[in-house]
DNA sequence: CCTTTGTATGTTATATCATAACGCTGCGGA
DNA sequence: TCCGCAGCGTTATGATATAACATACAAAGG
């Protein structure tokens, strides 16, 4: 079960593409890309799954580099502000951005079953969303719409 | 500032009116509304805001009542359950239920400034979003929409 | 060339959030 | 009566996250 929208691709294909369009948007915005954060961008992009920072760390720390928690959050928190990787509020895990580079509004198909994460465009829930709380006078900046269920393979095999 | 939608209400009435939702609910549905879990439903509606769990537990504390954490999580995870309280993830705290007994799909307006919280209906987002999971072969569940942003207050006040 | 400044990293320690596991109690049904 | 179950109390521990401070290095400005 992979993370992308509940289907099989070409996974080499699709980090690589990820990865170029990180770096082409820290190119652009004189963003720095370090080693560190790079990794962990790959990290998440080769899982391609939702990922605790421990697990990361866990990765980080069998290649030799930092071993301690805030080296992971550290990158983490670079790549989830840049919008390069979103955080799961429901699972506290991190997932590689699907479309790196395109400003969007993500919203999360959680499967509670086997636990896959795919990541849809949400720009329409959000829309109304924003809409909804601007009759309240409220100033929305950032929305995270996370659905759980059972992704199609779970779906159809219960259990 | 208060958490109902951001604005000023009688207090002692609501908590009333909610608690009394939740009774009647409970009786139609055999389910137990033991002390605990009523004492933990009126600390969270008296404070009418999102409150960690082991701010429930000290509160439960200081009048004698259970002391561990896993008191207060049973109790909360009891009204989260049913529809009386909401977790709030990216918070990783509660709140009691603006609108108990209705079935709803709660959609929650943070403001990252005061840290109040407001729920608010969130039928047409939730409702977008199952259309558009429903078309990926994802049968949702359970929705979280949770937006962060600056409440009508400190819009206006911006520190 | 050297100092200053800013950003990133490394490290220690600790805070915060959450649950596993076990035993006790009280209640309602066989 | 005795059993089974739901709820509660407690111990212990696991999982997630950050504060605070030290170090490294590169770019900017004297």
């Amino acid at each position: 079960m992979d993370a992308k929208g509940f289907e099989h691709h070409d996974h080499g294909h699709c980090i690589a593409t990820a990865l170029q369009a990180v770096e082409e948007t820290c190119d652009e915005q004189r963003l720095q890309l370090t080693p560190v954060r790079r990794r962990v961008l790959e990290i998440l992009l080769a899982q391609h799954r939702a990922m605790g920072a421990y697990e990361v760390l866990d990765v980080l720390r069998d290649e030799g580099r930092g071993s301690q928690p805030p080296v992971a959050y550290r990158a983490l928190d670079f790549l989830v502000a840049h919008g390069f990787a979103h955080r799961i509020e429901r699972l506290n895990a991190f997932i590689a951005c699907a479309a790196p580079g395109e400003r969007h509004a993500p919203c999360f198909l959680i499967c509670r079953n086997c636990s896959a994460v795919a990541e849809t465009p949400g720009r329409r829930a959000s829309d109304v969303l924003r809409a909804a709380a601007g009759e309240l006078g409220f100033q929305v900046e950032r929305v995270a719409i996370e659905a759980e269920g059972l992704c199609p393979a779970c779906v159809d095999t219960p259990r």
